[in-house]
DNA sequence: ATTATTGCCAACTGAATTGGTTAGGATTAT
DNA sequence: ATAATCCTAACCAATTCAGTTGGCAATAAT
Protein backbone atom coordinates (compact mmCIF):
# COMPACT_ATOMS: atom_id res chain seq x y z
CA UNK A 1 0.00 0.00 0.00
CA UNK A 2 3.04 2.13 -1.02
CA UNK A 3 2.49 5.43 -3.15
CA UNK A 4 4.59 5.06 -6.12
CA UNK A 5 7.42 6.74 -7.25
CA UNK A 6 5.40 8.15 -10.03
CA UNK A 7 2.44 9.90 -7.81
CA UNK A 8 4.93 10.87 -5.13
CA UNK A 9 6.76 12.88 -7.93
CA UNK A 10 3.65 14.49 -9.49
CA UNK A 11 2.84 15.65 -5.80
CA UNK A 12 5.97 17.31 -5.47
CA UNK A 13 5.88 18.81 -8.65
CA UNK A 14 2.12 19.97 -8.46
CA UNK A 15 3.21 21.02 -5.03
CA UNK A 16 6.47 23.44 -6.73
CA UNK A 17 4.64 24.51 -9.34
CA UNK A 18 1.36 25.64 -6.58
CA UNK A 19 4.14 27.56 -4.67
CA UNK A 20 5.13 29.03 -7.94
CA UNK A 21 1.61 30.10 -9.14
CA UNK A 22 0.92 33.12 -11.24
CA UNK A 23 4.96 34.08 -10.79
CA UNK A 24 6.23 32.49 -13.64
CA UNK A 25 6.47 29.16 -15.96
CA UNK A 26 9.09 26.74 -14.65
CA UNK A 27 11.10 24.46 -16.54
CA UNK A 28 10.72 21.22 -15.99
CA UNK A 29 14.75 20.86 -15.56
CA UNK A 30 14.59 23.48 -12.65
CA UNK A 31 11.35 21.34 -11.20
CA UNK A 32 13.59 18.71 -11.43
CA UNK A 33 17.03 19.73 -9.73
CA UNK A 34 14.75 21.35 -7.08
CA UNK A 35 12.55 18.25 -5.76
CA UNK A 36 15.46 15.91 -7.01
CA UNK A 37 13.77 14.08 -9.91
CA UNK A 38 14.94 12.50 -12.85
CA UNK A 39 14.44 15.31 -15.26
CA UNK A 40 12.94 13.17 -18.34
CA UNK A 41 10.38 11.00 -16.41
CA UNK A 42 9.40 14.08 -14.79
CA UNK A 43 8.90 16.14 -18.18
CA UNK A 44 6.61 12.77 -19.26
CA UNK A 45 4.35 13.08 -15.83
CA UNK A 46 3.84 16.93 -16.11
CA UNK A 47 2.39 15.82 -19.64
CA UNK A 48 -0.03 13.51 -18.23
CA UNK A 49 -0.75 16.11 -16.08
CA UNK A 50 -1.35 18.50 -18.72
CA UNK A 51 -3.83 16.02 -20.57
CA UNK A 52 -5.96 15.74 -17.58
CA UNK A 53 -5.97 18.98 -17.31
CA UNK A 54 -4.29 20.00 -13.99
CA UNK A 55 -1.23 21.92 -16.18
CA UNK A 56 -0.38 24.64 -19.21
CA UNK A 57 2.89 24.61 -20.30
CA UNK A 58 4.79 27.32 -22.75
CA UNK A 59 7.79 26.06 -25.22
CA UNK A 60 10.67 28.36 -25.71
CA UNK A 61 13.10 30.59 -23.53
CA UNK A 62 11.66 31.17 -20.47
CA UNK A 63 9.22 28.89 -21.02
CA UNK A 64 8.03 25.89 -19.06
CA UNK A 65 4.61 24.35 -16.90
CA UNK A 66 2.35 26.48 -14.47
CA UNK A 67 -0.82 25.32 -12.93
CA UNK A 68 -3.75 25.48 -15.44
CA UNK A 69 -6.34 26.56 -12.50
CA UNK A 70 -5.28 28.47 -9.05
CA UNK A 71 -4.38 25.86 -6.40
CA UNK A 72 -7.95 26.18 -4.88
CA UNK A 73 -9.28 24.27 -7.57
CA UNK A 74 -6.81 21.19 -7.69
CA UNK A 75 -7.86 18.63 -5.03
CA UNK A 76 -4.73 15.87 -4.08
CA UNK A 77 -7.27 13.32 -5.32
CA UNK A 78 -7.38 14.99 -9.09
CA UNK A 79 -3.65 14.56 -8.49
CA UNK A 80 -4.01 10.64 -8.13
CA UNK A 81 -6.76 10.25 -10.59
CA UNK A 82 -4.64 11.99 -13.53
CA UNK A 83 -1.36 9.72 -12.62
CA UNK A 84 -3.20 6.70 -11.25
CA UNK A 85 -6.60 6.37 -12.95
CA UNK A 86 -9.59 6.72 -10.80
CA UNK A 87 -10.38 5.47 -7.66
CA UNK A 88 -11.60 1.66 -8.45
CA UNK A 89 -12.29 -0.78 -5.53
CA UNK A 90 -15.26 -2.56 -7.19
CA UNK A 91 -14.07 -3.75 -10.63
CA UNK A 92 -13.82 -7.00 -10.77
CA UNK A 93 -15.66 -9.15 -8.05
CA UNK A 94 -17.84 -9.73 -10.67
CA UNK A 95 -15.16 -12.22 -12.03
CA UNK A 96 -15.78 -14.05 -8.54
CA UNK A 97 -19.38 -13.56 -8.66
CA UNK A 98 -19.34 -11.63 -5.28
CA UNK A 99 -21.79 -9.04 -6.54
CA UNK A 100 -22.32 -8.73 -2.79
CA UNK A 101 -18.59 -7.01 -3.03
CA UNK A 102 -19.07 -4.81 -5.63
CA UNK A 103 -22.07 -3.15 -3.58
CA UNK A 104 -19.92 -2.94 -0.12
CA UNK A 105 -16.86 -1.89 -1.77
CA UNK A 106 -18.61 1.13 -3.63
CA UNK A 107 -19.28 2.29 -0.27
CA UNK A 108 -15.34 2.10 0.72
CA UNK A 109 -14.17 3.40 -2.15
CA UNK A 110 -16.97 6.60 -2.00
CA UNK A 111 -14.84 7.15 1.73
CA UNK A 112 -11.43 6.99 0.06
CA UNK A 113 -12.33 9.20 -2.51
CA UNK A 114 -13.65 11.97 -0.09
CA UNK A 115 -10.93 11.47 1.94
CA UNK A 116 -8.28 12.04 -1.27
CA UNK A 117 -10.56 14.96 -2.31
CA UNK A 118 -10.92 16.88 1.02
CA UNK A 119 -7.88 18.74 0.83
CA UNK A 120 -6.90 20.97 -2.25
CA UNK A 121 -3.01 21.89 -3.36
CA UNK A 122 -3.61 25.55 -1.98
CA UNK A 123 -4.09 23.83 1.44
CA UNK A 124 -1.07 21.78 0.51
CA UNK A 125 0.77 25.15 -0.32
CA UNK A 126 -0.13 26.89 2.55
CA UNK A 127 1.13 24.07 4.73
CA UNK A 128 4.32 23.67 3.20
CA UNK A 129 4.75 27.74 3.43
CA UNK A 130 3.84 27.07 7.55
CA UNK A 131 6.16 24.00 7.06
CA UNK A 132 9.17 26.23 6.04
CA UNK A 133 8.69 29.10 8.13
CA UNK A 134 9.43 27.02 11.49
CA UNK A 135 11.99 24.53 10.30
CA UNK A 136 13.84 27.70 9.01
CA UNK A 137 12.91 29.76 11.97
CA UNK A 138 14.38 32.92 12.32
CA UNK A 139 16.45 35.07 9.76
CA UNK A 140 18.15 36.13 12.58
CA UNK A 141 18.45 39.91 10.56
CA UNK A 142 21.52 41.64 12.13
CA UNK A 143 19.54 45.22 12.76
CA UNK A 144 17.16 43.21 15.11
CA UNK A 145 19.72 41.05 16.97
CA UNK B 1 -6.22 2.79 -8.26
CA UNK B 2 -7.67 -0.82 -8.71
CA UNK B 3 -7.42 -3.40 -6.32
CA UNK B 4 -4.85 -5.88 -7.19
CA UNK B 5 -6.46 -9.30 -8.02
CA UNK B 6 -4.55 -10.88 -5.13
CA UNK B 7 -6.44 -8.39 -2.84
CA UNK B 8 -9.48 -9.22 -4.29
CA UNK B 9 -9.04 -13.21 -3.59
CA UNK B 10 -8.45 -12.53 -0.23
CA UNK B 11 -11.22 -10.47 0.60
CA UNK B 12 -13.99 -13.45 -1.38
CA UNK B 13 -11.65 -15.60 0.15
CA UNK B 14 -12.42 -14.17 3.79
CA UNK B 15 -16.23 -13.27 3.41
CA UNK B 16 -16.85 -16.84 2.60
CA UNK B 17 -14.86 -18.30 5.51
CA UNK B 18 -16.60 -15.77 7.65
CA UNK B 19 -20.14 -16.98 6.58
CA UNK B 20 -18.77 -20.60 7.67
CA UNK B 21 -16.92 -18.96 10.71
CA UNK B 22 -17.38 -22.17 13.32
CA UNK B 23 -19.44 -24.27 11.00
CA UNK B 24 -16.43 -26.50 9.60
CA UNK B 25 -12.87 -26.20 8.03
CA UNK B 26 -13.20 -25.05 4.30
CA UNK B 27 -10.71 -26.83 2.41
CA UNK B 28 -8.96 -24.51 -0.35
CA UNK B 29 -10.52 -26.15 -3.09
CA UNK B 30 -13.60 -26.00 -1.73
CA UNK B 31 -13.14 -22.25 -1.14
CA UNK B 32 -11.24 -21.96 -4.91
CA UNK B 33 -14.78 -23.26 -6.46
CA UNK B 34 -17.14 -21.62 -4.63
CA UNK B 35 -15.56 -17.96 -5.64
CA UNK B 36 -13.66 -19.25 -8.87
CA UNK B 37 -10.18 -18.32 -7.87
CA UNK B 38 -7.27 -20.12 -9.16
CA UNK B 39 -6.45 -23.25 -6.50
CA UNK B 40 -3.01 -23.06 -6.14
CA UNK B 41 -3.01 -19.19 -6.06
CA UNK B 42 -5.55 -18.86 -3.61
CA UNK B 43 -3.60 -21.29 -1.41
CA UNK B 44 -0.96 -18.87 -1.03
CA UNK B 45 -2.91 -16.46 -0.08
CA UNK B 46 -4.81 -18.18 2.64
CA UNK B 47 -0.99 -18.89 3.92
CA UNK B 48 0.10 -15.17 3.89
CA UNK B 49 -3.10 -14.81 5.68
CA UNK B 50 -2.33 -17.09 8.10
CA UNK B 51 1.05 -15.97 8.67
CA UNK B 52 -0.83 -12.80 9.11
CA UNK B 53 -2.60 -14.33 11.92
CA UNK B 54 -6.39 -13.99 10.23
CA UNK B 55 -6.97 -17.49 9.45
CA UNK B 56 -5.80 -20.53 11.11
CA UNK B 57 -5.86 -24.42 8.88
CA UNK B 58 -5.65 -27.84 9.85
CA UNK B 59 -4.32 -31.00 7.68
CA UNK B 60 -5.65 -34.28 6.53
CA UNK B 61 -9.18 -35.48 5.28
CA UNK B 62 -11.54 -33.19 6.35
CA UNK B 63 -9.00 -29.89 7.03
CA UNK B 64 -9.16 -27.06 5.58
CA UNK B 65 -8.87 -23.40 6.55
CA UNK B 66 -10.96 -21.23 9.16
CA UNK B 67 -11.03 -17.40 10.45
CA UNK B 68 -8.36 -17.24 13.43
CA UNK B 69 -10.68 -15.48 15.08
CA UNK B 70 -14.86 -14.12 15.37
CA UNK B 71 -15.56 -11.79 11.93
CA UNK B 72 -16.13 -9.04 14.56
CA UNK B 73 -12.47 -8.73 15.18
CA UNK B 74 -11.33 -8.55 11.78
CA UNK B 75 -11.23 -5.51 10.27
CA UNK B 76 -11.30 -4.92 6.38
CA UNK B 77 -7.88 -3.24 7.06
CA UNK B 78 -6.39 -6.20 8.25
CA UNK B 79 -6.95 -7.77 5.25
CA UNK B 80 -5.58 -5.38 3.13
CA UNK B 81 -3.06 -4.92 5.21
CA UNK B 82 -2.16 -8.76 5.35
CA UNK B 83 -1.43 -9.05 1.62
CA UNK B 84 -0.82 -4.95 0.79
CA UNK B 85 1.34 -4.33 3.64
CA UNK B 86 0.37 -2.12 5.67
CA UNK B 87 -0.96 2.02 4.61
CA UNK B 88 2.02 3.90 3.94
CA UNK B 89 1.97 7.07 1.74
CA UNK B 90 4.63 9.04 3.60
CA UNK B 91 8.19 7.03 2.87
CA UNK B 92 9.99 8.21 0.18
CA UNK B 93 9.27 12.17 0.09
CA UNK B 94 12.61 12.60 2.10
CA UNK B 95 14.45 11.34 -0.64
CA UNK B 96 13.01 14.32 -2.96
CA UNK B 97 13.75 16.42 0.32
CA UNK B 98 10.00 16.96 0.71
CA UNK B 99 9.68 16.44 4.76
CA UNK B 100 6.45 18.93 4.00
CA UNK B 101 4.46 16.07 2.32
CA UNK B 102 6.21 13.45 5.24
CA UNK B 103 3.84 15.38 7.33
CA UNK B 104 1.42 16.16 4.93
CA UNK B 105 0.23 12.91 3.85
CA UNK B 106 0.63 11.28 7.48
CA UNK B 107 -2.81 12.73 8.09
CA UNK B 108 -4.19 11.35 4.75
CA UNK B 109 -2.61 7.97 5.22
CA UNK B 110 -4.51 8.35 8.52
CA UNK B 111 -7.97 8.68 7.39
CA UNK B 112 -7.27 5.34 4.77
CA UNK B 113 -6.50 3.67 7.40
CA UNK B 114 -9.38 4.81 9.57
CA UNK B 115 -11.78 4.26 6.41
CA UNK B 116 -10.39 0.93 5.83
CA UNK B 117 -10.38 0.23 9.80
CA UNK B 118 -13.79 1.62 10.24
CA UNK B 119 -15.39 -1.93 8.51
CA UNK B 120 -15.48 -5.00 10.21
CA UNK B 121 -15.87 -8.78 8.60
CA UNK B 122 -18.63 -9.27 10.57
CA UNK B 123 -20.38 -6.39 9.05
CA UNK B 124 -19.69 -7.07 5.48
CA UNK B 125 -20.81 -11.17 6.52
CA UNK B 126 -24.03 -9.69 7.90
CA UNK B 127 -24.42 -7.18 4.31
CA UNK B 128 -23.82 -10.68 2.53
CA UNK B 129 -26.55 -12.44 3.79
CA UNK B 130 -29.03 -9.63 3.65
CA UNK B 131 -27.45 -9.13 -0.13
CA UNK B 132 -28.45 -13.01 -0.78
CA UNK B 133 -32.16 -12.76 0.95
CA UNK B 134 -32.13 -9.50 -1.26
CA UNK B 135 -31.15 -10.87 -4.23
CA UNK B 136 -32.46 -14.88 -4.36
CA UNK B 137 -36.19 -13.66 -2.66
CA UNK B 138 -39.52 -16.02 -1.65
CA UNK B 139 -38.26 -19.25 -1.71
CA UNK B 140 -42.01 -19.64 -2.96
CA UNK B 141 -42.66 -22.89 -0.51
CA UNK B 142 -45.49 -24.59 -2.71
CA UNK B 143 -47.37 -25.12 0.78
CA UNK B 144 -47.58 -21.21 1.14
CA UNK B 145 -48.53 -19.89 -2.00
C1' DA C 1 16.77 34.55 -40.38
C1' DT C 2 19.34 32.22 -36.95
C1' DT C 3 19.92 30.33 -32.77
C1' DA C 4 19.25 28.95 -28.14
C1' DT C 5 15.81 27.33 -25.29
C1' DT C 6 12.29 25.12 -24.09
C1' DG C 7 8.30 21.51 -24.48
C1' DC C 8 6.56 17.28 -27.20
C1' DC C 9 6.75 12.53 -28.68
C1' DA C 10 8.18 7.75 -29.52
C1' DA C 11 10.97 4.02 -28.85
C1' DC C 12 13.86 1.43 -25.97
C1' DT C 13 15.56 -0.85 -21.55
C1' DG C 14 16.50 -3.41 -17.07
C1' DA C 15 14.33 -4.69 -12.96
C1' DA C 16 10.50 -5.68 -10.23
C1' DT C 17 5.83 -7.09 -9.60
C1' DT C 18 1.66 -9.62 -10.86
C1' DG C 19 -0.72 -13.56 -11.55
C1' DG C 20 -0.20 -17.50 -11.88
C1' DT C 21 1.65 -23.12 -12.40
C1' DT C 22 4.26 -27.34 -11.14
C1' DA C 23 6.18 -30.68 -8.21
C1' DG C 24 6.94 -32.64 -4.11
C1' DG C 25 6.94 -33.02 1.05
C1' DA C 26 4.54 -33.04 5.79
C1' DT C 27 0.54 -33.96 8.59
C1' DT C 28 -3.65 -36.14 9.95
C1' DA C 29 -8.32 -38.73 9.98
C1' DT C 30 -9.94 -43.09 8.74
C1' DA D 1 -1.57 -47.84 4.99
C1' DT D 2 -3.75 -44.47 2.47
C1' DA D 3 -6.20 -40.72 1.01
C1' DA D 4 -6.94 -36.04 1.83
C1' DT D 5 -5.39 -32.04 3.00
C1' DC D 6 -1.99 -28.17 4.00
C1' DC D 7 2.97 -26.52 3.31
C1' DT D 8 7.06 -25.13 0.69
C1' DA D 9 9.90 -23.99 -3.05
C1' DA D 10 10.89 -23.24 -7.58
C1' DC D 11 9.59 -21.78 -11.88
C1' DC D 12 7.20 -18.94 -15.60
C1' DA D 13 5.02 -15.33 -18.91
C1' DA D 14 3.26 -10.90 -19.11
C1' DT D 15 2.90 -6.47 -17.41
C1' DT D 16 4.21 -2.43 -15.00
C1' DC D 17 7.75 0.60 -13.03
C1' DA D 18 11.21 3.66 -13.38
C1' DG D 19 13.63 5.39 -16.06
C1' DT D 20 16.91 6.78 -20.69
C1' DT D 21 17.81 8.19 -25.47
C1' DG D 22 17.12 10.70 -29.47
C1' DG D 23 14.89 13.62 -32.34
C1' DC D 24 11.13 16.98 -33.66
C1' DA D 25 8.30 21.38 -32.88
C1' DA D 26 7.55 25.86 -31.14
C1' DT D 27 9.01 30.27 -29.41
C1' DA D 28 11.73 34.30 -27.76
C1' DA D 29 15.76 37.05 -28.35
C1' DT D 30 19.39 38.54 -31.30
Amino acid sequence: MRLSAKLKYAICAMLELGLQYRKQFVSVTVLAEKRNIPGPFLEKLLLQLKKAGLTMSRRGPDGGYSLAMPPEKIRIGDIFTAIEGPVNYTEGFETQESYELVTFFAEIEQSVREVLNSTTLHELCTYARKYKKLTQPTHSHPFFI
